[in-house]
DNA sequence: TTAAAAATCACTCTTTAGAGGTATTATGGA
DNA sequence: TCCATAATACCTCTAAAGAGTGATTTTTAA
């Protein structure tokens, strides 16, 4: 059986001896190295191929986010696993979406957190919002579930599918006799409900759906 | 046997009227209407929901590529031939491209140009490359074939991938280790051999081509 | 080995996109 | 009837995208 190699990236020293201690009890993960910021879990992932990175969010240079989008990008079998100290749920939808394999909480020491560590290291299927919130559900500082769930409206679905389709702002409101600053209006609240970036992104999002074809 | 009902828009009365005379000796053909720019074009087309739309594309107000874009978005069944006096492949791919089932030449009394329409307005199937060449051979002033048919470059075809799965030109010419300028350098060049306007667009010939997923 | 194609980078300029905020008007449910 | 939501619109500001042009280097193929 051979151990979870293991990449931990964290701009706090001590952050990261914590994790080191924790895993270091248990036979079964072994750490390869450490980074302190998002360019240097790129670098060091290139060197050190790990099977896990546990993934710090907030972080200078680069934060964790970014670089989990462009490590999933070049090595997509690499699975990462963010840790960060906040209970806010957005957090936990954006790290998803960059590509995260699992979502852990720094300010825990419960056999639990390692129970999970390898659940998500030895699981092939991603995890699921359902099994996130169970997560979020097991520390008590969790704060309530935002308006995440919050569906598109009809008239956000009618611009989401103009925007997918390759139109611009302008060439939407004047196929929906609307000014161009209402399109920016609902494009802006549809990226800010789906936590998408940019219309590019939201096109994937639209043909991943069945939105357009 | 229902007629073909036919909807004219040429910014020229004379155009028109030379079409109109055409297609009258042929009475399997009646003729709605007649526009003269392309937003007329769109409210006829709303108004008398024609079969066909034979459509310039030189056009004040509104040319014939944008209104054939913009019709075909919400009336996806209205066949629009597009008629034009410039044999330039390019605006053919271009009119192909916007959704445009056919393609004709306006400067051409044959028999054989109402036979090209006759096909188009029957035919299911879309114009492919093909019948367009042949179109543009029966004529001799054609002009030569352009270099469309120039495949993607291999880095080209790394580029389009990452610009399709909605990283920006920054984050592309980071994860490429290549400049900004390199990356939009390339982008123009992708857009320009697949007749595309921005990177919406370019991520639908993504899907749809299966370059990605 | 030489010509063509591909890849790279630069500069300017204009348009578009996107973040952030605010506000008004319908409108449909409770 | 009142409240919440949706739809509409405007504002400022910054970043990004895209058009146009040109140029150098490297690679590939004839």
């Amino acid at each position: 059986m051979q151990p979870f190699r293991i990449l931990i990236v964290d701009d706090h020293a001590h952050a990261r001896e914590a994790i080191r201690e924790i895993l270091e009890e248990h036979e079964d993960f072994v750490i390869l190295g450490e980074g302190r910021n998002g360019q240097e879990a790129i670098n060091l992932t290139e060197e050190l191929m790990p099977d896990i990175i546990l993934m710090d969010i907030q972080m200078p240079v680069m934060d964790g986010l970014e670089a989990t989008k462009r490590i999933k990008l070049i090595f997509p079998y690499v699975k990462i696993v963010m840790i960060t100290v906040s209970d806010d749920i957005t957090d936990l939808f954006d790290a998803l979406k960059k590509g995260a394999q699992g979502y852990l909480l720094k300010n825990i020491q419960s056999d639990a957190w390692v129970d999970h560590l390898r659940a998500f290291a030895s699981d092939e299927v991603p995890m699921s919002k359902e099994i996130a919130f169970q997560i979020l559900k097991e520390f008590p500082q969790s704060k309530a579930v935002t308006k995440e769930n919050t569906p598109l409206s009809s008239r956000e679905l009618e611009v989401l599918q103009l925007v997918a389709k390759g139109l611009s702002n302008r060439e939407i409101s004047e196929t929906l006799f609307i000014s161009e600053h209402t399109v920016k209006s609902h494009l802006k609240n549809i990226l800010s409900k789906l936590h998408l970036d940019n219309r590019v992104q939201l096109t994937n999002y639209a043909f991943q759906q069945g939105l357009i074809n």
